[in-house]
DNA sequence: AAAAAAAGAACTAAATTAGAACATCTGATT
DNA sequence: AATCAGATGTTCTAATTTAGTTCTTTTTTT
């Protein structure tokens, strides 16, 4: 239908003259899509109105009428739009539900980015996360609770005494409080009722850091 | 579409016609166009004849009529835009930040609105929202730790057991779980190393109920 | 290399402004 | 009916600014 081009002429011819009442002139037009030289803008002008999407009086200063707004945008405008519809969804960034955790499932294997949960963009403003569900009362001490959900920040290193996404021997995913021995890893639960389970190295990989709760009451 | 002037005059032809029936002389369109001469007004009324925009009777005094006035932009565009721009600020609403509970100031008292906090939109799908800051640790026990952030949901009325802002005396709020007896009403924290307190009921008003918890590690 | 888009410059036309002279209409007066 | 005054509209000239058109050259894209 339109190029890109025509289409955001035809949009800032309409929206100037919707917001003032008068159309804009070639050089304004010119600014305002990012051309140096009015001759362009003749152009754009001559197809517009070859399309009767505008009407003009030749030889008249700002004597355009627009008659009408094209159904469907140009392909390169919709996926522009897009990007930047992405951008603002960003500041509630979407990210995956990976689901939950400390059941004997690794993360990896059911990640399957299908649902996904919106958090403030604060929270995660770099890095990549991920959210899981808790389930259980290992961490209740910590203020973690069953059902409970946690944002997490990928990373296969932490510090000492930070929570972390545990991977032990590949198959079980738990959250717990890390703490690295001469030679062995400490996961360490916040939970009186609960023992701490200590690892050799090998057996234990970390597959994030714990960076926010989140918990809705009805 | 028009220039500027033309529109300054089409636009006050078309007040003083509406206001007081009859329209303006050359001379009073000189003087509200800030002209010193009526020639130049003789030349804007060809151009918005010539552009259809009124008629006129030539040779007749106070003879113009305003046949329509500059387009705008069609509604259903308008609307399409619109709807689409707050499914977008939802997608994160923003909701302000009162300042921390459980110190001793009402809630309406430090409520300048200029915080806010970004918070999931299916956190807030209905009813209005604020947030609160955790101080101290009297909801331990419900997971509830200092420095987390409380989003609450605006009410006056609450149901036994679930978490509410409590204005106690019309000067301090605090986080409790409600409890009402027959004639009182019970504060209940979460912590065995606080009292229950007991009120009548005239002293406590509730300011809401406990929505969710966000907290952020570092 | 060919085609399309953009830039640049030169040129032409229109818009704005002022001032003054002139024309027309209306109602009142002769 | 003719005339007049006052209010209003019209035309013209002229200078200045702003805007549209066209053509050639350059750059970019294919």
């Amino acid at each position: 239908m339109l190029t890109e081009k025509q289409y955001k002429l035809l949009m800032f011819i309409n929206k100037v003259t919707k917001e003032t009442g008068c159309c804009p002139s070639f050089d304004e037009m010119k600014d305002a899509i990012g051309l140096k030289s009015k001759s362009g803008i003749h152009a754009l002008i001559s197809a517009l109105e070859e399309r009767e999407f505008i009407r003009k009086l030749p030889h008249k200063a700002r004597a355009l009428e627009v008659l009408r707004l094209p159904k469907f945008k140009p392909t390169a405008i919709v996926e522009e739009e897009k990007k930047r519809e992405i951008a603002l969804q960003n500041s509630a960034a979407q990210i995956p539900l990976y689901g939950k955790i400390a059941a004997g499932t690794p993360i990896a294997a059911i990640a399957d980015e299908t649902q996904t949960i919106s958090v403030p963009f604060e929270m995660v403003a770099k890095g990549r996360y991920y959210a899981l569900n808790i389930e259980g009362d290992s961490m209740i001490d910590a203020g973690i609770l069953d059902g409970d959900t946690a944002i997490i920040k990928k990373a296969d290193t932490a510090d000492n005494g930070t929570i972390v996404v545990a991977l032990i021997d590949n198959e079980e995913a738990t959250l717990k409080v890390l703490q690295k021995k001469d030679n062995e890893i400490w996961l360490v639960p916040c939970n009186k009722a609960y023992q701490t389970r200590k690892f050799e190295p090998e057996r234990v990989k970390v597959q994030g850091v714990l960076s926010s709760i989140i918990r809705n009451y009805h």
